[in-house]
DNA sequence: CGGGTGACTTTAC
DNA sequence: CGTAAAGCCACCC
């Protein structure tokens, strides 16, 4: 849990999830970029992972590089990330979101 | 301070 | 398309 020190990273990270528009997704890559720490996209995957079961946020709509959910076998049900980014009328090509079209940069 | 870990990314074979 | 390896940074013990 984050701890009253005020490490603020995962918020960082919350507040750019909670900013994606309906219909669209967004990239690790994007966010950590946005951060100011592009090179390690691993963390904003981490830092949705440790707070998933307290916040609620659209974090279905963060994907990957290549538009694919694998933060989807993170979700409580498999197949749930994908329905609900369908149900916002994301489409997808594969398994993969159309990340060409629906990508939003913060 | 060091080692392990990870919802990523890129390059390479 | 598959696996492998390296880079990367924050957090936990």
């Amino acid at each position: 849990m984050k701890s009253t020190t005020g490490t603020d990273f995962f918020k960082s990270v919350y507040d750019v999830v909670a900013r994606i528009p309906y219909g669209r997704v967004t990239t690790y890559g994007a966010i950590a970029e946005h951060l100011g720490m592009k090179s390690s996209a691993r963390m904003v995957g981490w830092a949705l992972n440790a707070d998933r079961y307290n916040l609620n946020m659209p974090y279905h709509r963060v994907v990957n590089r290549n538009g694919e959910l694998s933060g989807s076998r993170y979700f409580p049900q498999p197949g749930m990330m994908r329905q609900l980014l369908e149900s916002e009328g994301v489409t997808f090509v594969g398994d993969a979101v159309d990340i060409k079209k629906f990508i939003w940069i913060p």
